[in-house]
DNA sequence: AACTTCTTCAACCGCATCTCC
DNA sequence: CGGAGATGCGGTTGAAGAAGT
């Protein structure tokens, strides 16, 4: 919904925005009707070459955007439930700003979904905490003030009442439906419990990682270069929905093991034999509380489907 | 009712990486 | 090996609508 700008704007122009007369912004129904109507018949793919085919005046980058967040019928709509917030939170502590990794393990859920509900629910949630969204560690006391404007009182009073604050389920506890203070102590006992396992329980998913042929590192704000993208690099070759989750599926069999804690264990033992040296030992009583993350015994329905799953985005 | 401020999220951009030649 | 083109990702933007004054 931006508002569309000159495509000689940039110094150097992508192909895509190159052309001149491409239309931009939202998309009309006649517009989704003609790309989904194509991709239906012809399937995804070559992307620059679609929108001619298919009568379309979008570039190819456009519409992929398009039909990946919106028109896919696999794409799931409205409110993220409980369940799913509480995995995407897992997750992201394991990934940082792996949305579409993250993504892949949601049914349903798009990267910039996910991206978009970080951004303007979760990572309020956790600040509201003291919770850094990005490292997920406790944010300086010295500098944490929750007066800041990023998360003004009057910002947090009104997030609270548009949305009464959900339980962040542990998974021990029950969640209740009805408006919860936001210094619930049960919430403050999932983050105060995970925030020490955090640093531990990356290094591991990274440590994996980089022992499956990935290179790059995950880090706590996301910004440096797991490849993650590298399927390819593994070998696997077009990305297809079926190979994507090949590429991922070992990946996301240890992120299992590391959000299930029986797994887990077995996991260290058996698999990740170099990780010892660093990782608490299984039987330590930190890492039944916080490598379980603070879910000892317990998997959602959801997270069971999710890191199970065969299908990806 | 009118205006201002805030929030949400669809869409865009730049860039990294891949494949192909 | 290197260049060109294609694809996909994460960060960012800004219009629209909601909430507040």
């Amino acid at each position: 919904m931006r508002k569309p700008t000159s495509a000689t704007a940039t110094a150097k122009p992508t192909p895509c925005c190159i052309k001149v007369g491409l239309k931009r912004g939202p998309w009309t129904p006649e517009e989704d009707e003609l790309l989904a109507t194509y991709i239906k018949k012809e399937g995804e793919g070559r992307w620059r070459t679609l929108p001619k085919k298919a009568g379309l005046l979008r570039c190819g980058k456009s519409c992929r955007l398009r039909w990946m967040n919106y028109l896919r019928p696999s794409v799931k709509r409205g409110q993220i439930a409980d369940d799913e917030e509480d995995l995407i939170l897992r997750l992201h502590r394991l990934l940082g700003n792996r949305w579409s990794l993250i993504a892949g393990r949601i049914p349903g859920r798009t990267d910039n979904e996910i991206k978009n509900y970080w951004n303007t629910h979760l990572s309020k949630k956790l600040i509201s905490q003291g919770i850094d969204p990005r490292t997920h560690k406790p944010l300086d006391p010295q500098s944490f003030d929750p007066s800041k404007p990023s998360l003004s009182k009057a910002n947090l009073s009104q997030e609270r009442q548009k949305e009464p604050m959900k339980t962040v389920s542990s998974g021990l506890e029950e969640t209740t439906s009805d408006s919860t203070p936001i210094a619930n102590n049960k919430e403050n006992e999932y983050f105060q419990n995970d925030i020490n396992a955090h640093l531990d329980v990356q290094h591991l998913a990274n440590h994996f990682i980089a022992s499956q042929g990935y290179t790059g590192l995950l880090t706590y704000d996301g910004t440096s270069g797991m490849d993650l993208r590298g399927n390819q690099r593994l070998g696997i070759g077009e990305a297809d929905d079926q190979d994507i989750n090949s590429g991922t599926d070992d990946v996301f069999s240890f992120l299992n093991s590391l959000i299930n804690e029986e797994a887990f264990q077995q996991h260290q033992i058996l698999n990740v034999p170099h990780v010892n040296s660093t990782a608490p030992s299984s039987s330590d009583p930190f890492v039944s509380s916080t490598f379980g993350l603070g879910m000892t015994g317990w998997e959602s329905p959801l997270m069971s489907s999710a890191l199970n799953q065969n299908d990806s985005k």
